[in-house]
DNA sequence: CATGAATGAGGCTTCATTCAT
DNA sequence: GATGAATGAAGCCTCATTCAT
């Protein structure tokens, strides 16, 4: 299963398929620069650069920089959360299913981590480089995945998988390891570690660390 | 059990001690606005007006922009630093000492909230803004922390407290938990709250959140 | 009687009458613009876009954004001057001709205000978006002009038409109120109450606005 | 009688009057720039090597090139309408007092003459470099002076100081042969030519230049 | 001929840093 | 020590001009 990226537009004029190939292009300089350099610190003269395309021409494709930054955020928040919509879709059980969202996750973290660098490197509700009402579009967007694993997991609840423990706290926890996993906290080197820490973690959400599980009276 | 701040220098002639009282003063102005505005977005304007001092008063305390923000992360990073080291004394249990960590970083969050946010509101290792050298510095700070963890954790499976886990997986489920509950992800409202959090947190931990535990063949 | 606009080219090829027509359309398209958004503040942008031509197509009939300036302001200066030399023969009348020339100018100018507004908008010897070059042969055009203005007044003078005034001075007022008059500073909303205004100016200029005239000693 | 220009500020602290000089050193250097290469051209590296200030220089003293503009125009309105209201007083008889003003409107405008050249270099309703409501807030000041002219003109024909033509043509007469004064249509090369200029203007203004007057039946 | 994507010089603006008072 | 005016490097953005298709 692999992260849901937008569809390449086919059966486009030329010129069209073009420049839409010239946008990604620029999109994709623009997050390798970001990644390295910081959001803030990289100039677009060094995505002009890493795009091998002038400074002017990146103009042609976005109003300005924060349309650019805000564009890959959205991008990236429509990714995630179609691929959670789709993976958490409550026909198999709780466990698989989380399972494969940070199987994905962590694939996509190789393939694209500095995507997710970028995303999560600052605190989304803080990023000061874009606007309020472009800021709470991308809240939408992001709260949309974490409704979905929500009533996941009161379903997981009702349907006798899950201990009694608050739900907003299983669901803290499934969330801020994602955000480790993305960015890297992990320091994973290789796909496979990455599996085998990704089947760690669900075996220590699911069954705890603790010697002897102390059973709540 | 608190955070173990640097202690006012006592004991110094008066120009001394109003000397670090100023520079105090404009390292707490300087976390308030960077907390608010980012660390790239906020000004030195900005943060002389928050301290009510000049802007050429920064440059008799600090050599640089960098300098001052090094110090701002420096500090916070002994702090913490000390404070694990204090607290994971390997004296009490495992489980003791983790639940008392919590508490206090919780605490600490909710007192001195805006250091922490600058601290993990950006990735540490990508701080642009200072220098590679500023930059290594801090993280061996940071490790420091971290391999107090990783041993007491080692110390607390040799003593039969955990189960047969990689202790890597462990540290890095305890790692981005912290940050999680330092950046605020948890979305807290109360110390209240945050202290259930924090045992809740602990109970998933140690005894998972799956109905029944599948104890490893 | 009318501005005596430059004649379509007749009697040529196709080739030649559609590439005439394309390059009105730009100039006229550019004036639109101009006057509704200063010739600074215009793109070439918006005049291809006004014009309906590509951005590029300005480059086939004009050598650039100066050269299209030139040629418009060049156009209305010969359009101009042609119409004061064919008004202003002397076959009538000084006031005669004079009251004909500001009925033309003020017909002219609702007819084709927009050209009007561009060319005294700004004061003619100081257009910076032209070469030095290119305004000499502008304001020559414009003197031809006033030369004719200026024999004609003394022809009247001789002819005991006028009181004894300096020729100068005369010249200066008629000048003055003819600008006035092009830029719509008169504010006159139609055609009619311009022709009216243009009556009361006559009047004014050869009878003067006090009660009792006092004649010179 | 002078142009009433701002007073310059005493009894302020060293610091403040410098700080209002420096203001003041700036608007007239970017005066003499604009004067030289119109407001569209002129850059503020430009206005700031005139100044002999750096260009970050002018942001202490303006937000922005549009608030310079805005200034420099204001301060001009303010000293144009307040002379205006100053001469035009009806203590005299009209005809005095129009003469004044004319004078004192030449002698600036031979003082200072890159104010007026920039003032009427454009029309100021379509100044596109200022934003509407800057513009509004000019137009607001032109009118008070426009008014005060009005009235005294009305009240001179009520006085019997005038023939019956309509108000407006007089106004507009007298309206746009001031801004040719100003911007220097008339050519002048020095002032005594340009007292000359004045006395011929009213002459003509309320004598006519016909030989014999035509009174209106 | 016509197009419009691409270029890059140059403008406006910000802000860390310096320095005379 | 403290101030804040001054500096100038560097960033973002615009737009006249070019050129491959």
């Amino acid at each position: 299963m692999e992260l849901h990226t937008q569809p390449a537009e086919v059966n486009l004029p030329r010129r069209e398929r073009e420049k839409a190939a010239h946008r990604k292009e620029i999109m994709d300089a623009a997050i390798r620069v970001f990644a390295r350099r910081g959001i803030n610190a990289a100039t677009l003269d060094e995505v002009a650069q890493e795009a091998e395309f002038s400074k002017g021409a990146i103009y042609l494709y976005f109003s300005s920089k924060e349309d650019l930054i805000f564009n890959i955020l959205y991008d990236l928040s429509q990714t995630i959360s179609d691929t959670v919509q789709k993976i958490i879709s409550g026909k198999r059980s709780y466990r698989e299913e989380l399972l494969d969202l940070y199987l994905t996750i962590a694939e996509y973290s190789f393939q694209q981590g500095d995507q997710l660098k970028i995303f999560t490197g600052e605190n989304m509700s803080d990023f000061q480089c874009i606007s309020k009402e472009s800021r709470e579009k991308l809240m939408i967007l992001h709260y949309k995945g974490i409704k979905v694993l929500e009533e996941r997991t009161t379903k997981a609840f009702k349907d006798g998988e899950l201990r009694d423990i608050p739900l907003v706290a299983i669901i803290a926890m499934v969330h801020c390891s994602l955000d480790g996993l993305a960015i890297s906290r992990w320091k994973l080197e290789s796909f496979a570690q990455a599996k085998c820490a990704v089947n760690n973690f669900i075996d220590i959400l699911f069954n705890g660390i603790g010697k002897i599980r102390e059973e709540k009276s």
